[in-house]
RNA sequence: GGUGGGUUGGCGGAGAGGUUACGCACCGGAUUGCAAAUCCGUGAAGACCGGUUCGAUUCCGGUACCCACCUCCA
């Protein structure tokens, strides 16, 4: 059995990871917030998981992994969204339009991510049916003496618990004097953080002892992890941007409701994406979604191979060279595994580069000298690992039949043209094929084609009205 | 200001205290009507300064630059 090591941000050492139970590892990583599609960014995390989840179930057995990701459904722009429907005129309650725009948005969701090969957790829990469960926990932290009620709202009190700063280095002394945040006067110390908070009668809300109100984002995940996985469990992870305070925060309720369960064991933070070098963002213009990249034509699949040659641990440039290189790569493997079938195990040197802390460029890299050596089905099942290659993934690197109608019928006139030594003719219709982005490669045993990145339908037709008689 | 991360050949991007990463591009050869593809091969790196060491790109310290978080953006 592979050994598999992570970085544990906790630690923040490399460690050998050893589960709870292995017969049961547990995962958990915090989801989106259901508002919008989801940005490129929002890619990383759920790929390095699924990479991870791989991971596991390959060392540790298809039924040994629950993995647990939420959608936030409470949230100020799921309301302002909802609002803006009402005010135009839809029809429904408040709340039908709050949960139709959650459940819209949900659906997106899973399609983007399923085009990126990544495999739906078992668990996908909406914080809207877990409020009873944080108001229990927050309920329980108030007795514990680690929050307090002010003002309608219910706030953790930070000094309560001295680990708090730990996961990100912070001292609490230091986040205050950096803090540039206007502090409510309600607050015993300036980083105390909210657990419940009251709601307008325009917003959803819910009863509790503190009045109708609404969960704080942070305990939404503390009452879900534990409700579904238990008050401890093996890794949680997130963007490195969440570290501090979504994460800290956690830790520092659910540490404080089961004070002997530990929580996470291993914390993993991905760092972030940019876009041709810089952050992605809306004022920068560089701000697109999934859903945009793969209206474009991006292939899912590329998208995929480009998160993965790059380390998680690592921000991520995501530039369109790099897109074109991976779809040139995909396109040659796609054509060696056609009609293989996957060795029995994947490469011992991709589980190995993979165990090292998912070191995924490494994988990869290991991918490239079996494809090199020709090894078609080790290649296929290490692929397969990675979530690349799978069964019905390369559709997009296939030509239609019409499209290799078209591609036979210029081979045959380039051929002719070839014979009666006319290699004018003959040469238009080769660079004819490159123009539409169809690959030619003369072998002994006579052409083989293939599409190459940029394929034109259109023009390959065009081609095919001139030559292909 | 505080905290964390980064800086590797033309580009992307890993590992390892001493031996080829890998991919793309480039160059040479084979092949070809000429090409492409393919095969064979060559070259090319470790921000800067110091320290430890027989030996450091790899460990330690410092400098510079870049990035992120500290503001419910993954």
């Amino acid at each position: 059995m592979a050994q598999i090591r992570l970085t544990n941000t906790r630690t923040r050492t490399k460690e050998d990871f050893v589960p709870i139970d292995a017969g049961n590892v547990r995962l958990y990583l915090c989801g989106p917030t259901v508002y919008d599609r989801a940005h490129l960014g929002n890619a990383r995390p759920v790929l390095v998981f699924d990479l991870l989840v791989r991971l596991l179930r390959h060392v540790y057995g298809e039924d040994a992994v629950t993995y647990v990701r939420n959608f936030t459904d409470v949230d100020d722009k799921i309301n302002a969204e909802a609002q803006r429907r009402k005010a135009a005129g839809r029809a429904g309650t408040l709340e039908e339009l709050i949960a139709g725009r959650s459940d819209e948005t949900i659906g997106w969701y899973h399609k983007d991510m399923d085009a990126l090969g990544a495999l739906r957790p078992d668990h996908e829990p909406r914080a809207t049916a877990y409020i009873g469960q944080m108001i229990e926990m927050t309920r329980d932290l108030i007795a514990k003496g680690h929050a307090y009620e002010a003002e309608g709202h219910v706030l953790f009190d930070v000094r309560s618990f001295p680990d708090y700063g730990k996961l990100s280095g912070r001292s609490v002394d230091d986040m205050i004097a950096g803090a540039r945040v206007e502090v409510a006067p309600y607050k015993r110390d300036p980083m105390d953080f909210v657990l419940w908070k009251p709601s307008d009668a325009d917003l959803p809300g819910w009863d509790s002892p503190w009045g109708r109100g609404r969960p704080g984002w942070h305990i939404e995940c503390s009452a879900m992890s534990a409700a579904l996985l238990g008050p401890s469990f093996d890794i949680h992870g997130g963007g490195i941007d969440l570290q501090f305070p979504h994460h800290e925060n956690e830790i520092a309720q659910s540490c404080c409701a089961h004070p002997d369960a530990g929580f996470a064991r291993v914390w993993l933070h991905n760092e972030m994406l940019q876009v041709e070098g810089k952050k992605m963002s809306k004022s920068l213009g560089n701000f697109f979604t999934v859903r945009d990249l793969l209206d474009r034509g991006v292939p899912g699949e590329v998208i995929r191979f480009v998160m993965l040659s790059t380390h998680y641990r690592k921000p991520m440039d995501w530039t369109e060279a790099k897109a074109h290189e991976a779809e040139a790569v995909l396109r040659r493997w796609h054509g060696l595994v056609g009609g293989i079938e996957p060795a029995a195990s994947p490469a011992p040197a991709v589980v190995g580069a993979l165990s090292d802390d998912l070191n995924s460029a490494g994988a990869i890299a290991a991918l490239h000298e079996l494809a090199a050596k020709g090894d078609g089905a080790s290649l296929l099942a290490s692929a397969n690992m990675l979530g690349l290659l799978l069964p019905g993934m390369g559709s997009w690197a296939e030509a239609g039949d019409a499209a290799a109608d078209q591609i036979a019928a210029l081979l045959e006139a380039r051929l002719a043209a070839r014979q009666a030594r006319d290699f004018a003719t003959a040469d238009a219709i080769r660079d004819g094929f490159a123009a539409a982005g169809v690959e030619v490669k003369d072998t002994p045993q006579g052409p083989k084609w293939s599409l190459a990145a940029g394929f034109d339908a259109a023009r390959l037709a065009e081609l095919a009205k001139v030559y292909g008689s």
